[in-house]
DNA sequence: AATTAATTACGTATATTTACTTAATATTTT
DNA sequence: AAAATATTAAGTAAATATACGTAATTAATT
């Protein structure tokens, strides 16, 4: 019998990490080697134990699962990241996968295809669940609709503020630009991502996983 | 050995259902009877297979786990149900109990105290995570700051509106009822929540699980 | 060196939100 | 029946947001 594949898991709630650990163990030929709460333990636990495969929760709180995983890929590159979110949105992937990951999985997935994951990674392969495959095979069909504009950082940047209730005004004081700069970086981006007002970006944020 | 405890497990998410199932499967005296995607499934379930608990997620999307709970506790009394959610947010949680429940645990809680909180049900208990007692208790010595207003039906709704992006003319139109109606709502219910704006109020709705 | 994109900022105009008050009617609770 | 709460609606004012146009400066890319 081959070696079991060492695997680490990173999610905020308990629950689900002793959930994930007894799906894993199941299989006998996966061993989790220990789990992690937040982006930053992760990459301890990650440098001190080589895991081959990191099972990683996206919607962190208080910490950041992309810088985590650049970090991870860059300094140790033989381990595999695979990402896992509630949210499948397609943006997100991409800029998941553009920081080194090697998989994708929504929540949505299956036992078998969580298993069948870190098996495509183990050997190289990229993995992205099949409902994310769809949504970027849709995208790339729907060139009437072209895909939604990026927001740069300096809007990002103003999107968590707005989001966080922040007027324009406060958010002027808060970062050192005029009020004037705020409400031109506020118009262009509703303008970006056709979104009629506040509310509704504040939502579209959450969404995204900003705040 | 005593019979063993017949659960439903409701998710929307596949990958915690099986999650919890396997977690539960581990114990020999917990039976996972089923799953279910949405209330209205898991209502179904419960009328045709009877389960003595119900582990139920309440920020499902798409459907009204409130409702479903109710539904189930008054036309099934035997059927003791288990609220699951990643807020722990003290209103929520009476909600869920007023409903009927007979349970609440956040995705912070263990396995071991998953397992206590079935037992504690079955011998007609009232089970609460221990952060969510903390927090009940905290609520109850925090005179100074009082307790968080509830929302009345009509301002839910409006809040709901306001969170997807609708002004309050649009509202209006769209229920029926005066500009100057969907104002005053809007105005008592940031300051019932002492929110300033409509954004933050966005993030609030969302947090709180009502859209 | 030239082009493009990002950040900065202002002008003008309109729409919407927020703040606070008052109050009639309807519904629920005591 | 009385009291409390919810829903409805309007008045007045100030603050903010949204729509669009223009444009200089800086940073990144070709």
């Amino acid at each position: 019998m081959t070696e079991e594949i060492k695997v680490l898991i990173v999610d905020d709630h308990q629950l689900i990490r002793e959930a994930w650990t007894a799906i894993l163990q199941m299989t006998n030929r996966i061993k989790v080697i220990g789990t992690a709460e937040t982006a930053d333990e992760a990459y301890e636990v990650c440098s001190i134990y080589r895991p081959e495969v990191v099972l990683m929760d996206i919607n962190l709180k208080n910490s950041n699962g992309f810088d985590a995983t650049e970090k991870i890929c860059n300094s140790l590159p033989k381990t595999r990241v695979i990402g896992l979110s509630l949210h499948d949105d397609i943006a997100l992937v991409k800029k998941f996968l553009s920081k080194g990951a090697k998989g994708y999985l929504s929540k949505n997935t299956s036992r078998e295809e969580l298993v069948a994951a870190i098996d495509a990674v183990m050997n190289d392969k990229i993995y992205l669940a099949a409902d994310i495959k769809e949504k970027f095979i849709n995208q790339i069909i729907d060139t009437d609709k072209p895909a939604e504009k990026e927001l740069t950082n300096k809007e990002i940047e103003i999107v968590t503020l707005i989001s966080q209730g922040f007027t324009s005004k406060e958010i002027a004081e808060k970062i050192f630009i005029s009020v004037r700069t705020v409400e031109t970086h506020r118009h262009n981006i509703l303008k970006k991502l056709n979104i009629p007002n506040a509310a509704l970006l504040s939502s579209w944020a959450k969404d995204k996983g900003y705040i």
